[in-house]
RNA sequence: GGCGGCGUAGCUCAGCCUGGUUAGAGCGCUCGGCUCAUAAUCGAGAGGUCGGUGGUUCAAGUCCACCCGCCGCUACCA
């Protein structure tokens, strides 16, 4: 399974939107891993464009200086969110540029990629094109105020327009191609308005990766970002890889939806290529709540709220609060009533009232089941269906799955309070039904720690080292290692509380 | 304007495609229990004219029409 999200444009610093999309390939990445599958997630940063090359200039910098530093900082934000990926592609690298020719050779030799004048009304100020309808009266540039040139160069055009029938027939024939739904019926509708060539080169501009027959001009700087995908993992200099990735799964946000689920294929289908399995727009992470309204989404970094809710109370919040296909809010308010419901009161609690009481009553060593004693069917089943719940991250329904998995927690407490551990600890005659009670819970608590691993690894590993379990939480297979069975005899370690409470101010 | 979506408990939402027991979940709230635990936990409960009107049907949150309110898309700003 090949995972992507999309490549961050480096004229903007790491933010909770980034990070958004990040952490959701993430957790659909450990999930495939902790299922067994080959997986490979990719990220990385887009470093060409004028706007980099502007960009570059105000800060005094050559492009390479500031693309070096900007991408570094999503390296590090994605490192101290625990972010899995396995390859990280920026595409100022060589290999991006081999890829990318290789690329736009394959759709020029197709026959897809013809000179022509590429015109419109261009504000000098802005260096940008406009559209007619955009200007205020007068034909002026609408920020600032002044009139606007006719602009014409000869740029090459990708024939975008020869993919629509072929476009549509994909879409229908495979309707998990773009999800969700919603966003399928907006891809067709504006695939039916009719598609017009794509301008894929610029003359005016170096800071890009030359067209391979024409140095004169260079790729047009979403047209090669896209390829990103194909020349991460060898397309163009190492087909075997290249034979084994793909295809990709897309994750984008809503924004960029089209470029994914139209101009992508349509590139893909010229070069021969095999067309994603899915593209996966995700809803807006809107900002709500006094504290954060203040500000704009933009001036959020992940590490404002690491503070406070930490990695894997932020990646829990992004995950169980907000549901993929549709917007969602963003707030503090939001984030410490989840934090404190479920993961200080539900699970940390828990694993510290079972840990605990494993500690007084039986100084840290439970003895491991015999199998003769009959298990509590509740506790059992319902870690089988968390089990199951968990496999809906494969459809990216993680809120739901995550519910599905907190019910095994719920139902862990509600069994510590029917046995009410702390009376049989009384009775010197029930000594075996309460160590077959803590077993049953350390068990319980066992199977959390891999079911939570895909989304929250830091807690996952604590909680696999407090209760002193050899080997990891994500080792592969959950099917068969999340099957609830006996916990060996071990000496667990109660640590400090996995999620302290947060106090309202 | 065109196309698409949404409006269900205080809050966030599921259910609607394939009409049919007392409309569900999580959080919050109220009451009760428990005391191993991070004032945590367990149980019970309150709370909804399912945006409005009309229609189809033995039966509509669920199908149809219209209306009101909100939102998305309608190409080259990563």
């Amino acid at each position: 399974m090949y995972i992507t999200t999309p490549i961050y444009y480096v004229t903007d610093a790491p933010h909770i939107g980034h990070a958004y999309t990040t952490v959701i390939g993430d957790a659909l990445a450990r999930f495939y891993r902790l299922a067994g599958q080959e997986t490979w997630y990719l990220t990385g940063t887009d470093e060409h464009g004028l706007k980099v090359a502007r960009a570059a200039a105000e800060a005094g910098l050559s492009p390479q200086e500031l693309v070096d530093d900007i991408s570094q900082r999503y390296v590090r934000v994605w490192e101290s969110l625990r972010i899995s990926n396995d390859d990280f592609i920026r595409t100022t690298e060589e290999r991006h540029r081999i890829g990318a020719k290789a690329f736009l050779q394959a759709l020029y030799d197709n026959g897809d990629v013809y000179l022509a004048p590429y015109e419109g009304l261009y504000c000098v100020s802005c260096e940008d094109y406009y559209k007619e309808e955009d200007l205020l009266e007068g034909g002026l540039c609408p920020i600032h105020h002044r009139p606007v040139e006719h602009f014409s160069e000869d740029n090459y055009f990708f024939r975008l327009s020869k993919y629509s029938e072929r476009l549509l027939a994909h879409i229908e024939a495979n309707p998990e191609f773009v999800y969700p739904s919603t966003r399928r019926n907006e891809v067709i509708g504006f695939i039916n308005q009719g598609l017009d060539d794509l301008s894929i080169s610029r003359a005016q501009l170096e800071w890009g990766i030359p067209i391979p027959w024409d140095e004169s001009q260079v790729t047009y700087v979403w047209v090669e970002a896209l390829m990103n995908y194909a020349t991460a993992v060898g397309y163009g200099y190492d087909q075997a890889q290249f034979d084994r990735r793909w295809p990709p799964t897309h994750l984008v946000g809503k924004d960029i939806l089209r470029f994914h689920a139209v101009i992508w294929p349509a590139m893909l289908m010229a070069a021969g290529l095999e067309l994603p399995r899915r593209v996966a727009a995700h809803g807006w992470l809107l900002v709500g709540g006094e504290k954060m309204s203040k500000t704009s989404l933009n001036q959020i970094a992940p590490d404002d709220l690491l503070g406070t809710f930490g990695v894997d109370g932020l990646r829990y919040h992004l995950l169980r609060d907000l549901s993929f296909a549709s917007d969602g809010s963003f707030s503090w308010e939001g984030m410490v009533e989840r934090y404190n419901a479920d993961l200080a009161n539900d699970f940390g609690n828990l694993v510290n009232r079972i840990l605990n009481m494993v500690e007084q009553y039986r100084d840290g060593t439970v003895p491991a089941r015999t199998g003769a004693e009959p298990v509590d069917v509740g506790l059992k089943n319902a870690a089988g269906e968390a089990v199951e719940a968990l496999a809906g991250f494969a459809d990216l329904g993680f809120n739901d799955a995550l519910l599905g998995v907190w019910r095994l927690f719920g139902a862990a407490n509600a069994y510590v309070e029917e046995t009410a551990p702390w009376k049989i600890a009384k009775d010197p005659e029930q000594g075996q039904r309460l160590d077959e009670v803590l077993n049953g819970l350390l068990e319980a608590l066992r199977v959390g720690a891999i079911l939570i691993s895909p989304v929250m690894p830091e807690a996952a590993a604590k909680l696999w080292d407090q209760l002193a379990l050899p080997g990891a939480p994500d080792e592969p297979p959950y099917t068969e290692t999340a099957v609830f069975g006996t916990f060996p005899e071990l000496t667990v370690n109660r640590g400090a509380p996995l999620f302290p409470r947060i106090e309202a101010e």
